[in-house]
DNA sequence: TGTACATCAGTGAACGCGCGTTCACTGATGTAC
DNA sequence: TGTACATCAGTGAACGCGCGTTCACTGATGTAC
Protein backbone atom coordinates (compact mmCIF):
# COMPACT_ATOMS: atom_id res chain seq x y z
CA UNK A 1 0.00 0.00 0.00
CA UNK A 2 2.29 2.94 1.28
CA UNK A 3 5.11 0.63 -1.62
CA UNK A 4 2.11 1.99 -4.03
CA UNK A 5 1.74 5.22 -3.13
CA UNK A 6 5.31 6.00 -3.38
CA UNK A 7 5.07 4.75 -6.75
CA UNK A 8 2.26 6.83 -7.56
CA UNK A 9 4.16 10.00 -6.63
CA UNK A 10 7.37 9.01 -8.34
CA UNK A 11 5.48 8.54 -11.29
CA UNK A 12 4.05 12.08 -10.62
CA UNK A 13 7.55 13.35 -10.77
CA UNK A 14 8.22 11.58 -13.45
CA UNK A 15 5.92 13.19 -15.51
CA UNK A 16 6.29 16.08 -14.50
CA UNK A 17 9.73 15.85 -15.85
CA UNK A 18 8.55 14.73 -18.93
CA UNK A 19 6.03 17.23 -19.43
CA UNK A 20 8.41 19.76 -18.77
CA UNK A 21 11.59 18.50 -21.11
CA UNK A 22 9.01 18.80 -23.74
CA UNK A 23 7.36 21.87 -23.43
CA UNK A 24 3.69 19.94 -22.68
CA UNK A 25 0.84 21.83 -20.90
CA UNK A 26 -1.60 19.29 -18.87
CA UNK A 27 -4.65 21.29 -20.11
CA UNK A 28 -3.21 21.46 -23.90
CA UNK A 29 -1.72 18.05 -25.23
CA UNK A 30 0.09 18.41 -28.17
CA UNK A 31 -0.70 17.14 -31.38
CA UNK A 32 1.17 14.65 -32.34
CA UNK A 33 -0.44 13.38 -35.61
CA UNK A 34 -0.03 10.12 -34.90
CA UNK A 35 -3.35 7.08 -34.36
CA UNK A 36 -4.38 8.73 -30.66
CA UNK A 37 -3.90 12.39 -28.99
CA UNK A 38 -3.24 10.85 -25.49
CA UNK A 39 -5.10 13.26 -22.59
CA UNK A 40 -4.24 12.13 -19.34
CA UNK A 41 -0.59 12.45 -18.06
CA UNK A 42 -0.42 9.17 -17.47
CA UNK A 43 -0.57 8.10 -21.09
CA UNK A 44 1.58 10.86 -22.18
CA UNK A 45 4.41 8.81 -20.04
CA UNK A 46 3.33 5.97 -21.64
CA UNK A 47 4.02 7.68 -25.22
CA UNK A 48 7.51 8.71 -23.58
CA UNK A 49 8.55 5.20 -22.19
CA UNK A 50 7.48 3.73 -25.86
CA UNK A 51 9.78 6.02 -28.09
CA UNK A 52 12.47 5.65 -25.34
CA UNK A 53 12.19 1.79 -26.00
CA UNK A 54 12.46 2.30 -29.56
CA UNK A 55 15.23 4.37 -29.63
CA UNK A 56 17.32 2.02 -27.25
CA UNK A 57 16.36 -0.77 -29.38
CA UNK A 58 17.34 0.91 -32.54
CA UNK A 59 20.97 0.90 -31.65
CA UNK A 60 20.63 -2.97 -30.50
CA UNK A 61 18.79 -4.25 -34.00
CA UNK A 62 18.42 -1.53 -36.34
CA UNK A 63 15.30 -0.67 -38.16
CA UNK A 64 14.90 -4.33 -39.59
CA UNK A 65 15.43 -6.36 -36.24
CA UNK A 66 12.43 -3.94 -35.49
CA UNK A 67 9.25 -4.77 -34.55
CA UNK A 68 6.34 -3.68 -32.58
CA UNK A 69 6.10 -6.53 -30.30
CA UNK A 70 10.03 -5.73 -29.29
CA UNK A 71 9.16 -2.22 -28.44
CA UNK A 72 6.36 -3.19 -26.31
CA UNK A 73 8.42 -6.48 -24.36
CA UNK A 74 11.41 -3.20 -23.70
CA UNK A 75 9.10 -1.26 -22.63
CA UNK A 76 7.10 -3.21 -20.41
CA UNK A 77 3.88 -3.05 -22.07
CA UNK A 78 1.46 -4.76 -23.93
CA UNK A 79 0.53 -4.76 -28.02
CA UNK A 80 -2.99 -3.05 -27.21
CA UNK A 81 -1.05 -0.06 -25.29
CA UNK A 82 1.19 0.87 -28.19
CA UNK A 83 -1.54 0.35 -31.32
CA UNK A 84 -3.62 2.72 -28.97
CA UNK A 85 -0.81 5.48 -30.60
CA UNK A 86 1.16 4.37 -33.24
CA UNK A 87 -0.29 2.31 -36.13
CA UNK A 88 2.65 0.50 -36.76
CA UNK A 89 7.03 1.09 -35.95
CA UNK A 90 7.50 3.93 -38.75
CA UNK A 91 4.90 5.89 -36.78
CA UNK A 92 7.25 5.38 -33.97
CA UNK A 93 10.45 6.23 -35.68
CA UNK A 94 8.30 9.11 -37.22
CA UNK A 95 7.83 10.51 -33.95
CA UNK A 96 11.92 9.96 -33.12
CA UNK A 97 12.67 11.73 -36.52
CA UNK A 98 10.03 14.56 -36.47
CA UNK A 99 11.63 15.53 -32.80
CA UNK A 100 15.12 14.93 -33.82
CA UNK A 101 15.08 17.23 -36.83
CA UNK A 102 12.77 19.92 -35.10
CA UNK A 103 15.78 19.77 -32.75
CA UNK A 104 18.23 20.56 -36.07
CA UNK A 105 15.86 22.93 -36.79
CA UNK A 106 15.48 24.75 -33.86
CA UNK A 107 19.52 25.40 -33.27
CA UNK A 108 19.74 26.34 -36.79
CA UNK A 109 17.17 28.87 -36.85
CA UNK A 110 18.59 30.29 -33.10
CA UNK A 111 22.03 30.30 -34.81
CA UNK A 112 20.49 32.24 -38.45
CA UNK A 113 18.99 35.48 -36.61
CA UNK A 114 21.66 35.49 -34.08
CA UNK A 115 23.30 37.30 -36.78
CA UNK A 116 26.05 35.64 -38.58
CA UNK A 117 28.77 37.30 -40.75
CA UNK A 118 27.39 35.68 -43.77
CA UNK A 119 26.84 37.08 -47.14
CA UNK A 120 29.74 39.21 -49.36
CA UNK A 121 30.71 42.39 -47.02
CA UNK A 122 32.13 40.04 -44.48
CA UNK A 123 35.55 38.26 -44.82
CA UNK A 124 35.08 34.69 -46.06
CA UNK A 125 37.03 33.37 -42.64
CA UNK A 126 34.63 34.89 -41.03
CA UNK A 127 31.22 32.79 -42.43
CA UNK A 128 33.38 29.80 -42.42
CA UNK A 129 34.12 29.88 -38.84
CA UNK A 130 30.27 30.90 -38.05
CA UNK A 131 29.41 27.80 -40.55
CA UNK A 132 31.83 25.06 -38.47
CA UNK A 133 30.22 26.38 -35.21
CA UNK A 134 26.43 25.85 -36.26
CA UNK A 135 27.93 22.38 -37.98
CA UNK A 136 29.63 21.44 -35.00
CA UNK A 137 26.09 22.54 -32.68
CA UNK A 138 23.69 19.91 -34.82
CA UNK A 139 26.78 17.80 -34.71
CA UNK A 140 26.40 17.73 -30.27
CA UNK A 141 22.69 17.54 -31.02
CA UNK A 142 22.81 14.18 -33.08
CA UNK A 143 25.06 12.99 -30.45
CA UNK A 144 23.35 13.96 -27.28
CA UNK A 145 19.69 12.42 -29.29
CA UNK A 146 19.47 8.91 -28.24
CA UNK A 147 19.70 6.42 -31.57
CA UNK A 148 20.02 9.75 -33.73
CA UNK A 149 22.71 8.01 -36.43
CA UNK A 150 19.60 5.10 -37.05
CA UNK A 151 17.01 7.73 -37.05
CA UNK A 152 18.64 9.51 -39.80
CA UNK A 153 19.60 6.67 -41.66
CA UNK A 154 15.66 5.31 -41.30
CA UNK A 155 14.54 8.87 -42.48
CA UNK A 156 16.78 8.06 -46.10
CA UNK A 157 15.62 4.22 -46.74
CA UNK A 158 12.08 3.99 -45.91
CA UNK A 159 9.89 5.95 -47.69
CA UNK A 160 7.50 6.87 -45.22
CA UNK A 161 9.48 8.60 -43.37
CA UNK A 162 11.54 10.51 -46.53
CA UNK A 163 9.21 13.07 -45.94
CA UNK A 164 10.04 14.37 -42.74
CA UNK A 165 14.00 14.90 -43.77
CA UNK A 166 12.92 16.91 -46.86
CA UNK A 167 10.29 18.74 -45.33
CA UNK A 168 12.53 20.15 -42.65
CA UNK A 169 15.42 20.69 -45.30
CA UNK A 170 12.78 22.74 -47.38
CA UNK A 171 11.31 24.15 -43.82
CA UNK A 172 14.91 25.60 -43.19
CA UNK A 173 15.80 26.66 -46.45
CA UNK A 174 12.70 28.81 -46.93
CA UNK A 175 13.91 30.37 -43.50
CA UNK A 176 17.33 30.79 -44.59
CA UNK A 177 16.55 32.21 -47.51
CA UNK A 178 14.29 34.85 -45.89
CA UNK A 179 17.58 35.78 -43.76
CA UNK A 180 19.96 35.96 -46.99
CA UNK A 181 17.73 37.20 -48.86
CA UNK A 182 18.61 41.23 -48.89
CA UNK A 183 22.06 40.25 -48.26
CA UNK A 184 22.70 38.75 -51.54
CA UNK A 185 21.10 41.29 -53.40
CA UNK A 186 22.70 40.32 -57.40
CA UNK A 187 21.30 36.87 -56.67
CA UNK A 188 18.23 35.79 -58.42
CA UNK A 189 15.50 34.25 -55.87
CA UNK A 190 15.60 30.59 -57.82
CA UNK A 191 19.44 30.15 -57.99
CA UNK A 192 19.51 31.68 -54.33
CA UNK A 193 16.85 29.30 -53.01
CA UNK A 194 18.81 26.35 -54.78
CA UNK A 195 22.45 27.32 -53.20
CA UNK A 196 20.94 27.65 -49.75
CA UNK A 197 18.91 24.17 -50.53
CA UNK A 198 22.66 22.54 -51.88
CA UNK A 199 24.50 23.86 -48.82
CA UNK A 200 21.99 22.67 -46.00
CA UNK A 201 21.85 19.24 -47.91
CA UNK A 202 26.07 19.41 -47.59
CA UNK A 203 25.86 20.36 -44.30
CA UNK A 204 23.38 17.57 -43.13
CA UNK A 205 25.46 14.86 -44.94
CA UNK A 206 29.01 16.23 -43.55
CA UNK A 207 26.94 15.23 -40.25
CA UNK A 208 26.09 11.87 -41.80
CA UNK A 209 29.69 11.20 -42.86
CA UNK A 210 30.63 11.84 -39.42
CA UNK A 211 28.73 9.48 -37.99
CA UNK A 212 28.53 6.92 -40.69
CA UNK A 213 32.54 7.09 -41.43
CA UNK A 214 34.48 6.44 -38.28
CA UNK A 215 37.94 7.04 -40.81
CA UNK A 216 37.43 10.26 -40.60
CA UNK A 217 38.11 12.71 -38.08
CA UNK A 218 34.98 15.05 -37.27
CA UNK A 219 36.99 18.49 -37.30
CA UNK A 220 38.13 17.91 -40.28
CA UNK A 221 35.10 17.54 -42.28
CA UNK A 222 32.88 20.18 -40.00
CA UNK A 223 35.75 22.59 -41.21
CA UNK A 224 35.38 21.35 -44.59
CA UNK A 225 31.89 21.31 -45.09
CA UNK A 226 31.98 25.04 -43.91
CA UNK A 227 34.62 26.54 -46.15
CA UNK A 228 32.58 24.31 -49.48
CA UNK A 229 29.75 26.28 -48.61
CA UNK A 230 31.23 29.82 -48.04
CA UNK A 231 33.34 29.70 -51.42
CA UNK A 232 30.21 28.06 -53.50
CA UNK A 233 28.44 31.23 -52.07
CA UNK A 234 31.41 33.32 -53.76
CA UNK A 235 29.62 32.58 -57.17
CA UNK A 236 26.91 35.73 -56.01
CA UNK A 237 29.96 38.11 -54.64
CA UNK B 1 10.15 -32.90 -76.80
CA UNK B 2 10.70 -30.22 -79.47
CA UNK B 3 9.35 -27.22 -77.28
CA UNK B 4 11.74 -28.60 -74.27
CA UNK B 5 14.42 -28.61 -76.70
CA UNK B 6 13.92 -25.30 -78.57
CA UNK B 7 13.37 -24.19 -74.79
CA UNK B 8 16.79 -25.60 -73.69
CA UNK B 9 18.38 -23.39 -76.58
CA UNK B 10 16.54 -20.23 -75.40
CA UNK B 11 18.47 -21.25 -72.19
CA UNK B 12 21.81 -21.03 -73.89
CA UNK B 13 21.23 -18.25 -75.67
CA UNK B 14 20.36 -16.46 -72.24
CA UNK B 15 23.38 -17.86 -70.39
CA UNK B 16 25.69 -16.74 -73.35
CA UNK B 17 24.32 -13.39 -73.19
CA UNK B 18 24.48 -12.96 -69.61
CA UNK B 19 27.84 -14.27 -69.55
CA UNK B 20 28.84 -12.16 -72.08
CA UNK B 21 27.56 -9.15 -70.12
CA UNK B 22 29.18 -9.71 -67.09
CA UNK B 23 32.58 -11.12 -68.58
CA UNK B 24 31.83 -14.20 -66.90
CA UNK B 25 34.30 -16.71 -68.51
CA UNK B 26 32.49 -20.60 -68.51
CA UNK B 27 36.24 -21.74 -67.35
CA UNK B 28 36.63 -19.30 -64.82
CA UNK B 29 33.70 -18.87 -62.47
CA UNK B 30 33.98 -15.40 -60.72
CA UNK B 31 34.24 -14.97 -56.77
CA UNK B 32 30.80 -13.78 -55.65
CA UNK B 33 32.11 -13.35 -51.86
CA UNK B 34 28.41 -15.29 -51.17
CA UNK B 35 27.67 -18.83 -49.99
CA UNK B 36 28.53 -20.78 -52.96
CA UNK B 37 30.43 -20.26 -56.34
CA UNK B 38 27.89 -21.53 -59.22
CA UNK B 39 30.01 -23.30 -61.34
CA UNK B 40 27.47 -24.72 -64.39
CA UNK B 41 25.83 -22.52 -66.66
CA UNK B 42 22.74 -23.07 -64.93
CA UNK B 43 23.92 -22.20 -61.76
CA UNK B 44 24.62 -18.86 -63.00
CA UNK B 45 21.54 -18.15 -64.67
CA UNK B 46 19.52 -18.92 -60.99
CA UNK B 47 22.09 -16.64 -59.72
CA UNK B 48 21.16 -13.82 -62.11
CA UNK B 49 17.48 -14.81 -61.64
CA UNK B 50 17.25 -14.24 -57.63
CA UNK B 51 19.37 -10.62 -58.59
CA UNK B 52 16.83 -9.77 -61.23
CA UNK B 53 13.81 -10.79 -59.03
CA UNK B 54 14.82 -8.95 -56.17
CA UNK B 55 15.97 -5.65 -57.99
CA UNK B 56 12.23 -6.05 -59.35
CA UNK B 57 10.36 -6.21 -55.51
CA UNK B 58 12.55 -3.66 -54.07
CA UNK B 59 11.15 -1.13 -56.26
CA UNK B 60 7.76 -2.27 -55.26
CA UNK B 61 7.87 -3.49 -51.89
CA UNK B 62 11.26 -1.48 -50.37
CA UNK B 63 14.04 -3.15 -48.25
CA UNK B 64 11.30 -3.52 -45.30
CA UNK B 65 8.86 -5.53 -47.18
CA UNK B 66 11.90 -7.40 -49.28
CA UNK B 67 11.79 -11.10 -47.79
CA UNK B 68 13.63 -14.28 -49.51
CA UNK B 69 10.07 -16.51 -49.78
CA UNK B 70 9.17 -13.51 -51.70
CA UNK B 71 12.27 -13.26 -54.22
CA UNK B 72 12.14 -17.14 -54.47
CA UNK B 73 8.37 -16.99 -55.89
CA UNK B 74 9.23 -14.07 -57.90
CA UNK B 75 12.29 -15.70 -59.28
CA UNK B 76 10.30 -19.17 -59.85
CA UNK B 77 12.49 -20.56 -57.43
CA UNK B 78 12.21 -22.73 -54.15
CA UNK B 79 14.09 -21.36 -50.95
CA UNK B 80 16.67 -23.82 -50.88
CA UNK B 81 18.07 -23.15 -53.97
CA UNK B 82 18.27 -19.21 -52.80
CA UNK B 83 20.18 -20.34 -50.00
CA UNK B 84 22.43 -22.10 -52.11
CA UNK B 85 23.97 -19.06 -52.78
CA UNK B 86 23.08 -16.28 -50.19
CA UNK B 87 22.68 -16.71 -46.70
CA UNK B 88 19.67 -13.92 -46.94
CA UNK B 89 18.18 -11.04 -48.33
CA UNK B 90 20.91 -8.68 -48.08
CA UNK B 91 23.37 -10.75 -48.99
CA UNK B 92 21.52 -10.54 -52.21
CA UNK B 93 21.23 -6.21 -51.79
CA UNK B 94 25.05 -6.96 -51.45
CA UNK B 95 25.71 -8.26 -54.70
CA UNK B 96 23.38 -5.73 -56.36
CA UNK B 97 25.26 -2.76 -54.04
CA UNK B 98 28.57 -4.04 -55.41
CA UNK B 99 27.18 -4.54 -59.14
CA UNK B 100 26.04 -0.97 -59.17
CA UNK B 101 29.00 0.60 -57.08
CA UNK B 102 31.54 -1.14 -59.53
CA UNK B 103 29.23 0.60 -62.52
CA UNK B 104 29.66 4.16 -60.89
CA UNK B 105 33.44 3.59 -60.19
CA UNK B 106 34.50 2.38 -63.38
CA UNK B 107 32.37 4.90 -65.11
CA UNK B 108 34.27 7.47 -62.98
CA UNK B 109 37.60 5.99 -63.31
CA UNK B 110 37.27 5.65 -67.17
CA UNK B 111 36.24 9.97 -66.72
CA UNK B 112 39.00 10.60 -64.70
CA UNK B 113 42.24 8.93 -66.91
CA UNK B 114 40.74 10.12 -70.42
CA UNK B 115 42.52 13.17 -68.80
CA UNK B 116 40.50 15.90 -67.51
CA UNK B 117 41.26 19.79 -67.27
CA UNK B 118 41.13 19.81 -63.24
CA UNK B 119 43.89 21.16 -61.57
CA UNK B 120 44.68 25.34 -60.96
CA UNK B 121 46.58 25.15 -64.46
CA UNK B 122 42.75 25.00 -66.05
CA UNK B 123 40.08 27.74 -66.21
CA UNK B 124 36.89 26.89 -63.71
CA UNK B 125 34.61 26.70 -66.47
CA UNK B 126 36.47 24.21 -67.59
CA UNK B 127 36.67 22.24 -64.59
CA UNK B 128 32.87 22.64 -63.76
CA UNK B 129 31.56 21.47 -67.50
CA UNK B 130 34.21 18.51 -66.77
CA UNK B 131 32.73 17.68 -63.29
CA UNK B 132 28.80 18.00 -64.51
CA UNK B 133 29.68 15.53 -67.45
CA UNK B 134 30.69 12.77 -64.83
CA UNK B 135 27.54 13.67 -62.98
CA UNK B 136 25.70 13.32 -65.68
CA UNK B 137 27.04 10.22 -66.71
CA UNK B 138 26.76 8.67 -63.22
CA UNK B 139 23.17 9.81 -63.17
CA UNK B 140 22.17 7.70 -66.23
CA UNK B 141 24.03 4.88 -65.20
CA UNK B 142 21.83 4.81 -61.80
CA UNK B 143 18.50 5.19 -64.05
CA UNK B 144 19.76 2.47 -66.26
CA UNK B 145 20.49 0.47 -63.19
CA UNK B 146 16.89 -1.49 -62.08
CA UNK B 147 15.91 -0.17 -58.49
CA UNK B 148 18.93 1.57 -57.68
CA UNK B 149 17.43 4.25 -55.59
CA UNK B 150 16.49 1.53 -53.26
CA UNK B 151 19.71 -0.22 -53.31
CA UNK B 152 21.50 3.45 -52.58
CA UNK B 153 18.84 3.79 -49.98
CA UNK B 154 19.59 0.60 -48.61
CA UNK B 155 23.50 0.63 -48.66
CA UNK B 156 23.46 3.50 -45.95
CA UNK B 157 20.56 2.46 -43.69
CA UNK B 158 21.42 -1.38 -43.05
CA UNK B 159 24.57 -1.95 -41.06
CA UNK B 160 25.99 -5.10 -43.05
CA UNK B 161 25.56 -2.83 -46.76
CA UNK B 162 27.62 0.59 -45.36
CA UNK B 163 31.17 -1.15 -46.16
CA UNK B 164 29.82 -1.28 -50.30
CA UNK B 165 29.29 2.58 -50.36
CA UNK B 166 32.42 3.39 -47.67
CA UNK B 167 34.96 1.07 -49.61
CA UNK B 168 33.81 2.46 -52.88
CA UNK B 169 34.39 5.67 -51.84
CA UNK B 170 37.49 5.19 -50.72
CA UNK B 171 38.62 3.38 -53.44
CA UNK B 172 37.73 6.17 -56.15
CA UNK B 173 39.26 8.71 -53.59
CA UNK B 174 42.44 6.81 -53.46
CA UNK B 175 42.97 6.69 -57.30
CA UNK B 176 41.64 10.68 -58.03
CA UNK B 177 44.08 11.06 -55.34
CA UNK B 178 46.70 9.89 -57.28
CA UNK B 179 46.12 11.18 -60.38
CA UNK B 180 45.37 14.58 -59.08
CA UNK B 181 48.19 14.80 -56.67
CA UNK B 182 50.70 16.33 -59.08
CA UNK B 183 48.47 19.15 -60.27
CA UNK B 184 48.32 20.18 -56.98
CA UNK B 185 51.75 20.70 -56.25
CA UNK B 186 51.56 22.84 -53.27
CA UNK B 187 48.53 21.01 -51.34
CA UNK B 188 49.61 19.06 -48.45
CA UNK B 189 48.47 14.84 -48.83
CA UNK B 190 46.09 14.76 -46.28
CA UNK B 191 44.50 17.67 -47.14
CA UNK B 192 44.53 16.79 -50.18
CA UNK B 193 43.13 13.28 -49.79
CA UNK B 194 39.88 14.47 -47.57
CA UNK B 195 39.08 17.37 -50.19
CA UNK B 196 38.49 14.64 -52.90
CA UNK B 197 37.00 12.58 -50.19
CA UNK B 198 34.62 15.10 -49.55
CA UNK B 199 34.08 16.06 -53.29
CA UNK B 200 33.35 12.04 -53.62
CA UNK B 201 30.66 12.21 -51.08
CA UNK B 202 29.10 15.56 -51.91
CA UNK B 203 28.68 14.15 -56.13
CA UNK B 204 27.53 11.08 -54.66
CA UNK B 205 25.12 12.83 -52.56
CA UNK B 206 23.64 14.97 -55.14
CA UNK B 207 22.60 12.06 -57.51
CA UNK B 208 20.68 10.74 -54.08
CA UNK B 209 19.22 14.34 -54.06
CA UNK B 210 17.64 14.08 -57.59
CA UNK B 211 16.42 10.39 -56.71
CA UNK B 212 14.82 10.84 -53.32
CA UNK B 213 13.42 14.99 -54.05
CA UNK B 214 11.12 14.95 -57.09
CA UNK B 215 11.12 18.94 -56.43
CA UNK B 216 14.64 19.08 -57.94
CA UNK B 217 15.45 19.54 -61.53
CA UNK B 218 18.33 17.12 -62.46
CA UNK B 219 20.08 19.81 -64.05
CA UNK B 220 20.37 22.37 -61.60
CA UNK B 221 21.69 19.85 -59.02
CA UNK B 222 24.42 18.42 -61.36
CA UNK B 223 25.65 21.84 -62.23
CA UNK B 224 25.36 23.10 -58.78
CA UNK B 225 27.49 19.98 -57.45
CA UNK B 226 29.95 20.34 -59.94
CA UNK B 227 30.36 24.33 -59.48
CA UNK B 228 30.69 23.87 -55.73
CA UNK B 229 33.63 21.24 -55.86
CA UNK B 230 35.21 23.41 -58.43
CA UNK B 231 35.33 26.46 -56.25
CA UNK B 232 36.39 24.60 -53.21
CA UNK B 233 39.15 22.65 -54.86
CA UNK B 234 40.22 26.77 -55.57
CA UNK B 235 41.97 26.52 -52.19
CA UNK B 236 45.15 24.87 -53.34
CA UNK B 237 45.37 27.52 -56.23
C1' DT C 1 30.80 -41.74 -80.50
C1' DG C 2 28.41 -43.86 -76.77
C1' DT C 3 27.57 -45.10 -72.13
C1' DA C 4 28.15 -45.15 -66.99
C1' DC C 5 29.02 -42.54 -63.20
C1' DA C 6 30.10 -38.56 -60.21
C1' DT C 7 28.95 -34.21 -59.14
C1' DC C 8 26.12 -30.16 -59.33
C1' DA C 9 21.56 -27.82 -59.13
C1' DG C 10 17.06 -27.37 -57.66
C1' DT C 11 12.55 -29.55 -55.49
C1' DG C 12 8.80 -30.69 -52.18
C1' DA C 13 7.46 -30.69 -47.84
C1' DA C 14 7.75 -29.62 -43.36
C1' DC C 15 8.90 -27.06 -38.89
C1' DG C 16 8.97 -23.72 -35.21
C1' DC C 17 8.83 -18.88 -34.36
C1' DG C 18 7.62 -14.28 -33.85
C1' DC C 19 5.12 -10.85 -36.11
C1' DG C 20 0.96 -7.82 -36.61
C1' DT C 21 -3.58 -7.34 -35.05
C1' DT C 22 -7.92 -7.69 -32.51
C1' DC C 23 -11.28 -8.91 -28.79
C1' DA C 24 -13.75 -8.28 -24.55
C1' DC C 25 -12.13 -7.12 -20.23
C1' DT C 26 -10.23 -4.73 -15.82
C1' DG C 27 -8.28 -1.01 -13.62
C1' DA C 28 -7.06 4.09 -13.23
C1' DT C 29 -8.21 8.81 -13.57
C1' DG C 30 -10.83 12.85 -13.61
C1' DT C 31 -15.13 15.42 -12.67
C1' DA C 32 -19.94 16.59 -11.64
C1' DC C 33 -22.83 17.19 -8.01
C1' DT D 1 -15.04 17.31 1.11
C1' DG D 2 -16.94 13.05 -0.38
C1' DT D 3 -19.02 9.91 -3.51
C1' DA D 4 -20.88 8.11 -7.95
C1' DC D 5 -20.18 7.86 -12.57
C1' DA D 6 -18.16 8.56 -17.20
C1' DT D 7 -14.27 8.28 -19.71
C1' DC D 8 -9.55 7.06 -20.51
C1' DA D 9 -5.66 3.75 -20.36
C1' DG D 10 -3.74 -0.60 -20.48
C1' DT D 11 -4.28 -6.03 -20.02
C1' DG D 12 -4.59 -10.98 -21.20
C1' DA D 13 -5.29 -14.07 -24.47
C1' DA D 14 -5.82 -15.53 -28.83
C1' DC D 15 -5.48 -15.82 -34.06
C1' DG D 16 -3.76 -16.48 -38.71
C1' DC D 17 0.16 -15.60 -41.55
C1' DG D 18 4.45 -15.58 -43.66
C1' DC D 19 9.12 -15.75 -42.53
C1' DG D 20 13.66 -18.20 -42.24
C1' DT D 21 15.58 -22.63 -42.43
C1' DT D 22 16.41 -27.55 -43.12
C1' DC D 23 15.74 -32.41 -44.73
C1' DA D 24 16.08 -36.22 -47.85
C1' DC D 25 15.07 -36.42 -52.49
C1' DT D 26 14.97 -36.15 -57.86
C1' DG D 27 16.64 -34.42 -61.95
C1' DA D 28 20.33 -32.14 -64.90
C1' DT D 29 24.95 -31.66 -66.37
C1' DG D 30 29.53 -32.75 -67.35
C1' DT D 31 33.28 -36.12 -67.99
C1' DA D 32 36.06 -40.37 -67.95
C1' DC D 33 36.75 -44.28 -70.44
Amino acid sequence: MAASREEGADIRRLDKAIMAKNQIQPQQPPVFLTKHTPVQRRSVQTFELILRATAELLSEVGIEGLSTSLICQRAGLTPPALYRYFPNKFAVVKELGNRLMERMNEAFLAWLTAGQPLGPDHPQTDSAASLKQIQETIKSITTDFPASGWIMRALRAVPVLQDVRLASHNFVTTRAFGYLRPRYPRAADAELRFAIRLAIEVMYSATEMILDDPGLDEDTVNAGAAEMVVRYFQKFA
